[in-house]
Formats: C-alpha cells, sequence, structure tokens
DNA sequence: ATGGTTGCAAATTATTTGCAGAATG
DNA sequence: CATTCTGCAAATAATTTGCAACCAT
C-alpha cells in the first residue's frame, strides 16, 4: 500500500520527461489520466477512465481523455490491448492456429506449431485461473512489405516495437 | 484450385447440416456469405465481405451481412478476431507480458513465463516475415468467477473452447 | 401457411473533430 | 506572451434495430 504511491511518483517523474522529450505539455488532465492507468492494473477503456478521473476532476470532458489516452500511446507511456481502429474481423477456419499481424500493411497470416500448441502455460496461470484456450499473435514485418520496402504504405503509427 | 471448389461443397454440406441442427434457416445469403469467408482466408470485415457478395447479390444489405456473420459465430461454423464488442482498452503496463481473458466475467489478468518468451517462433514464420512482439492470449474462467460459481452472468457465448 | 429472414431506414455506440477560451512553458 | 490544451457540441464510423414485405420449411 505505500511503495503503491511511490510507484506512481516514479513513474509521474518520468512521465514528465517524456512529456519534455515529445514536446508535449504536462497538464494536470494527463497527469491524472496517466496515474489512474498505472494505478488500474485492470486495462480500462477510456469511459471508465473518464469515469474515475472525473471524480476528482469533475469538469474533464470524454474527448480529453480519448485524445489523452492517443496521446500517451502516440509517445510510447502507454498501449492499448490488441488491434485499435479496427473492425470487427471473421475467420472460418476454426482449427487451432495462431496469426501474424503485419505493422505495416495489417495483413494477418494464420501459422500453426507444434512447440506452440503444447505449450505447459496452465502451469504458469494456475493462480489466475484455467485456460481453455490458446492463442498466440506475433507482429512484425511480412515477407511482401519486405520486399516492397519504400513502396509500402504505413497503415498505422501506433505500433511500438517491444523487442523480444 | 479444383479441390478449392469441392471444398467450399463440402462446407456448405456441413453448413446445412449445422443450420438444420441449430434451427435456423438455410437462405441463400447465408449461403453465400459463408462460402465468402471460405474462399477468402485472409480474416475480412463485415464491409469487405459485404462488397464481395454484393458482386454476386447486388440487393444484399450490409445489415444483413452483420447479422449472418454473429449467427453463424453464434451457432459455431466460424469465429470472430480477437476481443469483439469491445471498446479500445488501455495499458500502463509495457514490459513484455501475456494474457489472460475470464470468458466469464470479462477481466483480463497479466502474466509472464520465461518459457513463453524463449518460444523460438520466428523460425515457424521465417516465410511469412519477421516477427517483433509476441503476445500470448489465454482465454478461460478465472479463479474468481469459479469460487463464485452460480452467480456469476455469461457475458458471451461466443467463445468456443478449444482444448488445450 | 407461417414464422424466421431480409432490406430499408433510422437509431445507437464508440470515437473524433472544429472552435473559442483557458492554462502551460 | 505564444502556443498548446481543454471543454463543449456537433460530426463521423461501425454496428444494431424496428418494421413490413418475403421466402424457406
Amino acid at each position: 500500500m505505500e511503495n503503491y504511491k511511490s510507484e506512481i511518483n516514479q513513474n509521474l517523474n518520468n512521465f514528465k520527461e517524456v512529456c519534455k522529450k515529445a514536446g508535449v505539455k504536462c497538464t494536470s488532465q494527463r497527469m491524472e489520466i496517466f496515474s489512474e492507468l498505472i494505478k488500474k492494473s485492470n486495462h480500462p477503456d477510456a469511459e471508465t477512465v473518464y469515469l474515475s478521473v472525473r471524480e476528482r476532476m469533475p469538469n474533464i470532458s470524454l474527448d480529453t481523455v480519448y485524445r489523452t489516452l492517443w496521446l500517451l500511446t502516440d509517445i510510447g507511456l502507454i498501449n492499448t490491448m490488441g488491434p485499435t481502429h479496427e473492425r470487427t474481423r471473421f475467420d472460418a477456419n476454426l482449427s487451432q492456429h495462431h496469426h501474424f499481424v503485419c505493422n505495416q500493411c495489417g495483413s494477418i497470416y494464420d501459422f500453426d506449431s507444434k512447440e506452440t500448441n503444447k505449450l505447459k502455460i496452465s502451469e504458469y496461470v494456475k493462480n489466475i485461473g484455467t485456460a481453455e484456450t490458446i492463442q498466440v499473435n506475433l507482429q512484425g514485418i511480412c515477407i511482401v512489405c519486405t520486399n516492397n520496402e519504400g513502396n509500402s504504405k504505413v497503415k498505422e503509427g501506433r505500433n511500438d516495437s517491444l523487442a523480444m
């Protein structure tokens, strides 16, 4: 309970630094939104963040929350869960398979690997729950885009890469 | 090229059977939409399906495509990619981690495992592209819901389980 | 025949944007 | 002080829904 507050302070210092580097202002709204996200580990959506922050800042508006969340994502302070700005996509392939998403063209390739299917994840999540399905998602650059280097249009600037 | 058509026919026979079992009608629209999804392996969204099917059925409407895709999902003939009907969720935890999604309450738990991080997926997808990030998603029932058995509300009936 | 299904148009939900005043560096 | 931000309200995009006509069983 004690180092929870200091963790936020530590993060807020980093926050100010990153903002300065990125050339964006460090406003009270942004700090509230950011620390809200650090406090809540349950990956809230914009509306949820808005409702919580509003308890401390009654005048904040939902669109500020949206703008801030995307800004924080752009400058690398937070991430989104899964694909964003995407419409729901459907798949008739019901067999066990995994996905490779190209950060450049947005294509999704299916793949399968015995090694992946054999993963004994269950042991790692025993204290979380019982897993029924496992799905591996890879992000990177597909061969087509690698070969087309130069004439490929970037689809999203928000796909920060996270070294493996 | 030849067994591509026979694959569709085979799937369409199964389609009719499943429809009968589920007590839904086997309309021409539904057959077109389903076979469109089988032909395209690129996980199209509703609009894309709509545009393709419209070439053969000029009068079909987009909402029929939506209704059909969800119906097919409900009766287990197709799947959606990733979370659906979900707002974008944000996460301040930037370290390498994976997710456990509870099919019952919708909570998302973070977890990490050395074994997972060491996965040499790159070799399996060499001919697809170069992966920069790997993310494992587990679906199942979390401990909280297991303990609350009975008074928990089911969130989605669309989470077909796939044995590990 | 008749109840599920379709197409249309209108509704809803999530998210984005233009603009004038407010706050930050 | 000069911008960058914010809050408001209105716009947009994806998806859903009510309803009368239509089609499969």
